[in-house]
DNA sequence: TGGATTTTCACCTACGTGAGAAGA
DNA sequence: GCTCTTCTCACGTAGGTGAAAATC
């Protein structure tokens, strides 16, 4: 068992930095190619907040911390996140999960949903979610296999989305799936529509965040975690590599329905992956996606100990369509639509491919295992074989640890306080409509903070940036506070990147964040945790042991206990939540 | 120059009423046909203003009100609102609108949409809109015009639609264009979808009401305006009768593009109606509504003396679009769309034609000019003669009124405070997805207040009731919170009218704009304000003077003084809205 | 019978999709 | 050739529309 903690981070580390506010400077609107007359020269944190971060006060930022998370609500909370279609991401990930990005904009397919629970009803929540490189190699697809293709192109500006519910009650993210499928990916390097931008043959990994806030101001000051499910990772191309990943969008995506086997005359490529379908050599077709096998069931006897929202798609779709009215394909489906398997009785229908799946990428993220340092290291060294996208003819098992059947992908949490200094990230708001209340309305002080680049964090990546801009998905904004917190330029369209714009929000949660690929690190060197016995009362979703967030404890990365009780159990709550500090 | 007013209202009128709140039973869900387990079994005022109410202490009243008015700013503000698409409607007016009605609910085209300035920035608003009955008519269309046909049906009930991004600042809304495009219309008395319902072959009035509130729960307490645009006015149908209505609405509805004269193939009906198209015999075609004959544009001198966004809908497409997404018919439009047109440039527009209908219009209100209780006057008196809509063959003349040409639409506001009881009108929810932020927070406490019927108002409409349910367009709202303030019963699906439930903040709202129907009775009696001739310089927006809210102004229905200014400008701000006291 | 209402239908638009051709 | 990217396209779905037939 191996466990990563960053809790040893020095408080001067954390604090040492200047008040990370900044002057918003521009102009943002929401019609494409028009800007509106609304301008911020200037702005401040909440009253309160602005001296003791001012003066770089470790014991005042301190209670300034504390005074926000209370300012809403005194009840702890314990969140427990699902990832929705999980076993249809792992469907896709044992082929090699690929995501189209184009030009215009593409879409992630399958959608990053999640359901939550343990959340505090009534205090509010930011949730977030951003895309990172899952390592630094460029990736080919040769001999019906993802290879390393040599060293990672240069990073591409890292944009963070917000949800566009956010902030919102615990009540509100606890009643329904928090889908981000709205979220596009792009290759286009100058996006003005605040999509993000990856790299195309690049692999990368989808997080999500959760934030204890009730206004974007206070993010920076705020408790947050972060779940990683790896089952989502994907390699970005512009074109699909591998049929298998094709056909099983076709089969899927009901955008794609135009490519089905209807009998009538498909198109060609279609026909002939036909006889060599996915379902062919996979675990079940279309219609019985949800038949398990004798062996997946022999131990689906925990019981559901918590209450905890775990709907289906189906029987969520219509108040998702109350935020996502655009997407009727996905909400509106037949029978055979995988998406109304829900998280919980997914999990017990893993094969034993997939199962071999799995192990073949902790397998070989393990490879890793004492690389820290991010670019320091030269991943030429390990390329030129293949990687952990499990392949039919081979494997490579050079893990030391135990290797066990049945284990399923356990997501990470990640939990610390959003204090720190300016990063490369950009916030990006869900392009749906969506209100952020009177929220916005202490965004109307015109009284600047200093701006200053932060320190270099901990985890050395040596990408600070002393100014960012905040990326927003054309319309997307419709009130006009929102408009003036993600401040852009006053001219005709979106900047790109890299225009030095300082948003007071978004600066530190990004830095934060940005961070926190801690995450990559141990991604990189120990993705992840073994699995580990645990009785059979295991709760079958993932929860984690409330952390003590003071000021010791401002960055842990929590690798919670992952639960092998035969396919079934994702987390066990209060099991093993142990910390060990290492680094 | 005439001008209503309730201002005599005995404060005991309004003040004798018991505190309006009442229990919230129920629970609201989103999903059709399902309703979520939350539910609310009491409900109290937000502290502070709940004894005051209880005791019914006028002075004690006075103060909450104000408090409930200061807490969010001091700042006054001087609301002013355009119809947007004014010419448009006016086109549809001089033919006599017709709006159908279905079983499965049909919207309103022209789409209702205002455009607002004066607002307070920083306060908070809730805008809403109903439809009225405007005359208590059954109508018949004979021989090309309508005639009335006998005495109204039964009303059916009532119900209040708030814009989906309620409540937001006075910066939002003026921010853009605010559409209740939405909002829909049905003949199913018994509709589960909170869809306005109507009577076919009925007169209609829509409605527009800003209330300054920074939370549903301060309705009751909160100064309110209405805003009446004769124009928008309308017969409900169940299919077309006047084919000019059908040709304006397949040349101007973009979803009915498949009924354009195209060349190829067109409809039977469209080819009978080709020649005697409105076009005809209308001032303008589709595509050249935008010019000024020569009269119209003698004296369009007056300059915009104040700023008020008068955007057009091209104009504010994409920011609308944040909260409409499904309507890309109405905003992705070629350059024939009349859409196009602002209402501050429209109105210079208006040709001798639809003066003419105008002035036919307000001949036939003044017809009614003493009568000021409702159902007690048989309508047959006045029927078998044909209406107030236009026709080519006959006018009557029956007013004392100086007859006027460029006579224009003269938009009325009704100013007063929510502080009353309950009535028989629903709060009916935007369909859209939007976000009350934590505004609904306060509406967790189980307090439960007294629930009593109000006394009948001075409008003595006698119709009070003493509960009422709260209807929301399904799939409406996506906050928990919300679901739980528009109580609704828990059974499995929303209950047809008049189901007893009664929700504390609608009633109260409702039951004033109800007692509103002072402004039915005007509308009877004396529909539109005299033309009045005011310096060049008045302001082509409507504005109007602020009023004082003092106790001794709770009810007052302000005639502004409308402008004739060669059919420029609406209203002048300040100019002559002086009170005077009748009835 | 005749007017009013309901039902069904084709049309149109928007948009996400993978295929395939063309380009780099 | 090869690999990768860009562009255009038809397909499918949703949902608003008036026409016309069917029903009341």
């Amino acid at each position: 068992m191996t466990y990563h903690s960053l809790s040893d981070l020095p408080m001067s580390a954390v604090l040492g930095q200047q008040y990370p506010f900044g002057p918003v400077v521009g102009a943002f609107s929401c019609v494409p190619g028009k800007l509106t007359e609304d301008c911020i020269v200037g702005s401040s944190p909440p009253s309160g907040f602005h001296s003791a971060f001012r003066v770089g006060n470790a014991k005042a930022a301190h209670l300034m911390t504390r005074r926000a998370r209370e300012a809403e609500t005194d009840a702890e909370d314990d969140p427990v996140v699902h990832l929705e279609a999980k076993d249809l991401w792992e469907q896709f990930h044992e082929c090699g999960t690929e995501m189209v990005i184009t030009k215009s904009g593409r879409r992630m397919f399958p959608p990053f949903k999640v359901s939550c629970s343990g959340f505090d009803k009534r205090a509010s929540y930011i949730l977030l979610m951003d895309i990172v490189a899952s390592d630094d190699c460029r990736y080919k697809f040769h001999s019906s296999r993802w290879m390393v293709a040599g060293k990672a192109d240069p990073e591409m500006p890292k944009r963070m989305y917000i949800h566009p519910d956010s902030p919102a009650t615990g009540e509100h993210w606890m009643s329904k799936t928090v889908s981000f499928h709205k979220l596009k990916l792009t290759n286009n390097m100058s996006d003005k529509h605040g999509f993000t931008i990856l790299n195309s043959m690049h692999k990368y990994q989808p997080r999500f965040h959760v934030v204890r806030a009730n206004d974007i101001l206070k993010l920076p000051y705020s408790t947050f975690r972060t779940y990683v499910f790896p089952e989502t990772e994907f390699i970005a191309v512009t074109a699909y590599q591998n049929d298998k990943i094709t056909q099983l969008k076709i089969d899927n995506n009901p955008f794609a329905k135009g490519f089905r086997d209807t009998g009538n005359g498909r198109r060609e490529k279609r026909k002939q992956l036909f006889l060599k379908s996915v379902r062919s050599n996979d675990h079940s077709s279309d219609k019985d996606n949800h038949v398990l096998t004798a062996a997946d069931q022999t131990s689906s006897t925990s019981p559901q100990t918590r209450p905890v929202v775990t709907s289906t798609i189906k029987e969520t779709s219509d108040s998702e369509a109350d935020s996502d009215e655009d997407d009727k394909h996905l909400t509106v489906e037949d029978g055979a639509d995988p998406f109304e398997v829900s998280t919980t009785t997914s999990i017990s229908q893993l094969s034993n491919a997939s199962t071999k799946a799995k192990n073949d990428f902790c397998t070989q993220q393990s490879q890793f295992e004492s690389n820290s340092e991010r670019h320091d290291e030269n991943p030429q060294s390990k390329a030129s074989e293949e990687t952990q996208w499990p392949s039919d003819e081979r494997r490579d098992f050079q893990t030391s640890q135990p290797q066990q059947n049945h284990v399923v992908f356990t997501p990470e949490r990640i939990e610390q306080h959003f204090l720190t200094s300016l990063n490369s990230n950009n916030l990006l708001i869900h392009p749906t409509p969506f209100y952020f209340g009177r929220n916005f309305s202490s965004l109307m002080s015109k009284e600047g903070g200093t701006l200053d680049t932060g320190r270099p964090s901990l985890s050395s990546q040596g990408r600070n940036v002393s100014g960012l801009p905040i990326y927003v998905q054309q319309s997307s904004l419709s009130s006009p506070q929102a408009r003036k917190v993600f401040g852009l330029p006053p001219c005709g369209s979106f900047l790109p990147y890299p225009y030095m714009t300082t948003a007071a929000v978004a600066s530190s949660l990004v830095q934060r964040l940005h961070f926190m690929n801690a995450w990559g690190h141990r991604s990189r060197s120990n993705p992840y945790s073994p699995p580990v016995k645990v009785p059979n009362s295991a709760n079958p979703t993932a929860t984690y042991r409330k952390h003590d967030l003071s000021l010791e404890g401002y960055t842990k990365i929590m690798l919670p206990t992952p639960v092998e009780e035969v396919s079934k159990v994702h987390m066990t709550p209060g099991a093993g939540s142990t910390d060990v500090k290492s680094q």
